[in-house]
RNA sequence: GGUGACGUAGCUCAGUCGGUAGAGCAGGGGACUCAUAAGCCCUUGGUCACUGGUUCAAGUCCAGUCGUCACCA
């Protein structure tokens, strides 16, 4: 089968805070698994993602604290780093927004936008600081709900209605920031023109029936057939400043930049990689054997599925060569658009939304040094918010650790090697003829592949995860059925099959589950007696010149040797060592 | 307010073209003992949110209600 490119996105996390595992359950954790089976089965794969460093939270914050929003953004970007190595997320790259790179070409988006008529001037009212000498964004503004004069209404959205505000109809409206009356002062904007692009839009959602997921497709439809112009620049100083004479103190809107950043984190992983033109691969569609990938939280499904075509749309002839010498070539590739959008619904807390400042929160890195990745990953996964909100429970939590992952898949690895350590010298045994049931056990570990592969490849986590363990189930069964441990004491030859066959397996699950649990998945490999590991090294670097110097998180898969098809296990392959129990009982306190 | 999704056993979820509900875990019972008191076998749990409609037949289609969530100047 030919291989595909395939381009898997992720999420930018916004760097004004930390994330926790609310933010790995949707998005992160999805990506990763489906980006490492991705990389299994012998596809092209880049991941790509990084902190979103622009927009006003931000600058608030350094505000707030005497630090510069470089100060803030960096902070939370170094911790970023950590977490998603923590938790294994396996980027090929995670960058940020403030490289040289990202700006250069945000600003090429907004001129090729601009040249192909898809942005427009228009003069829009907003709330102007007199004291601090800018405008002020909606949700720094409060003052009394016209609808119901709740008298702390937010300048989006009044949080006593929910009705949703404009923050110039605000009576007595002041800033948060020094309590001052604003005033109403006209600002020059440029705005996207998504009704020029409405059929474009709605023609790139038509085919999407038969794979997208419902909780996405028709909302998107229905806003791309309705879309109305959306501003595109802000009154901002921190963000990437609109290339134009006539704009000064004027940004590009960060959503729009944060979006285009898949495209410039391709484009900054394939100069690292030392084949500048790698992206291309990725974004300009050849062959039509490129899938991209966009994994999300629900809350910006319209910004991928409606928004973010918009933009690579009416960008659309954007040619090869980004400096733009070779001018605009009339036959120049299109932009693929995302592939797929696999929102992700949220994960609460006791009940409740993730929240820092209500100190609804969980610590990733914590979590992962407490109970180790794999536990955390694998429960996130079973409990996987794919159509509805999800809530982490420390029970919940602990009991599939025990009951399934331990008891399932760990007690597997180490009921079998232990009898094959203590029993065969520690090498795995040679088998001699095999019996219906081995060879039965060894098909249904072979079909497994393709089952657990096909629900990967769909993106539905949760079922190829279970189906993957109904094949551990099905080897425990194996094991009670033919009870080596018994066989031994008549017939070693045939324990030394019965033992061969399962370890075999396990060698097969130790593939199957490797997307899910890879640490654990190394671990077995290892046990097994293999010296390459399944996957690649992920690494946090320095990269850059003195003028943009940033750290990064990358993935090295030079020594990955994992291939996504039935073990070929060796007899006579020493084992690594005495097998080790590979997860740990989590035992419940005081938490709930 | 508008748009969309969701609401099935204690928990997490399946239910394809409509034919009176399934799995894993938890709970109960049993035989074993290689294994981290794990594994295996058997088993108890459901007015499928509510109301009305279409139909010989609805968790499954339609309308409405309630609840949850997200998005929308």
């Amino acid at each position: 089968m030919a291989s595909e490119n395939i381009l898997v996105c992720v999420a930018w996390p916004y760097a004004n805070g930390d994330l926790h595992v609310g933010h790995v359950a949707g998005a992160y954790l999805p990506a990763d698994i489906f980006a490492r089976y991705h990389r299994l089965k012998g596809n092209r794969v880049a991941m790509v993602s990084g902190s979103d460093a622009h927009g006003t939270p931000i600058v608030v914050r350094a505000e707030k604290e005497g630090k510069t929003p470089r100060q803030v953004f960096e902070y939370f970007h170094a911790r970023f780093l950590e977490t998603q190595k923590a938790i294994g997320i396996s980027y090929d790259l995670f960058t940020h927004t403030d490289t040289r790179n990202h700006h250069q070409i945000a600003q090429q988006m907004f001129r090729r936008l601009l040249e192909n008529n898809y942005l427009f001037k228009a003069r829009q009212k907003q709330l102007y600081s007199e004291t601090q000498g800018k405008f002020l964004p909606d949700r720094l503004v409060e003052g009394t709900c016209p609808i119901c004069n709740y008298d702390k209404a937010r300048g989006d959205q009044c949080d006593n209605c929910g009705n949703l505000l404009d923050a110039t109809q605000l009576i007595n409206p002041r800033s948060r920031i020094d309590g001052s009356a604003p005033v109403v002062r006209e600002s020059e904007h440029y705005f996207l023109n998504l009704p020029a692009l409405r059929e474009a839009l709605l023609s790139y959602l038509s085919d999407k029936d038969s794979y997208w997921r419902n909780t996405v497709l028709d909302f998107s439809r229905h806003y791309a057939g309705a879309a109305e112009p959306r501003a595109f620049t802000r009154d901002l100083t921190w963000g990437i400043p609109v290339p134009l004479p006539d704009a000064e103190g004027k940004c590009i809107y960060v959503w729009y930049e944060a979006l285009l950043g898949y495209l410039t984190a391709t484009v900054e992983w394939a100069a690292l990689s030392g084949r500048p033109e790698a992206w291309q691969d990725f974004w300009y569609s050849k062959a039509g054997d490129v899938k991209i990938y966009n994994f999300i939280g629900k809350d910006n499904i319209l910004f991928h599925t409606v928004l973010w075509p918009a933009v690579l749309l009416g960008m659309g002839r954007l040619g090869e060569p980004w400096d733009g010498a070779a001018g605009r070539a009339a036959e120049a590739p299109r932009f693929n658009l995302p592939y797929d959008v696999p929102a992700n619904q949220y994960l609460n807390l006791g009940g409740q939304k993730f929240s820092k400042s209500l100190g609804v929160s969980l610590d990733v890195i914590d979590l992962a040094a407490k109970y180790g990745a794999d536990p955390v990953r694998f429960y996130l996964t079973s409990i996987m918010p794919e159509n509805k909100d999800a809530d982490w429970s420390w029970s919940d939590f602990a009991q599939r650790n025990n009951s399934e992952l331990l008891a399932k898949w760990g007690n597997l690895a180490q009921r079998t090697l232990s009898q094959i350590w203590k029993n065969f010298e520690g090498r795995i045994p040679a088998p001699g003829e095999l019996s219906e049931a081995d060879q039965a056990i060894l098909a249904q570990s072979e079909a497994a592949f393709d089952d657990v592969g096909d629900a990967l490849g769909a993106v539905r986590l949760r079922e190829a995860l279970g189906k993957a363990m109904e094949l551990a189930t099905a080897t425990n069964q194996y094991l009670d059925r033919e009870a080596p441990w018994k066989t031994i004491k008549i017939d070693k030859a045939r324990a030394a099959t019965q033992l061969y066959v399962a370890a075999r397996v396990i060698d097969s699950l130790s593939v199957l589950l490797a997307p899910f649990i890879p640490f654990t998945c190394e671990a077995v490999r290892r046990q097994l007696g293999y010296t390459d590991p399944l996957f690649g090294e992920q690494t946090i670097e320095v990269v850059g010149d003195d003028s943009d110097r940033h750290s990064v998180l990358r993935y090295d898969d030079r020594r990955a040797a994992g291939a996504w098809r039935p073990s070929a296990l060796q007899p006579g392959q020493p084992l690594g060592g005495e097998p080790k129990g590979l997860i740990t009982r989590i035992e419940l306190q005081e938490k709930s």
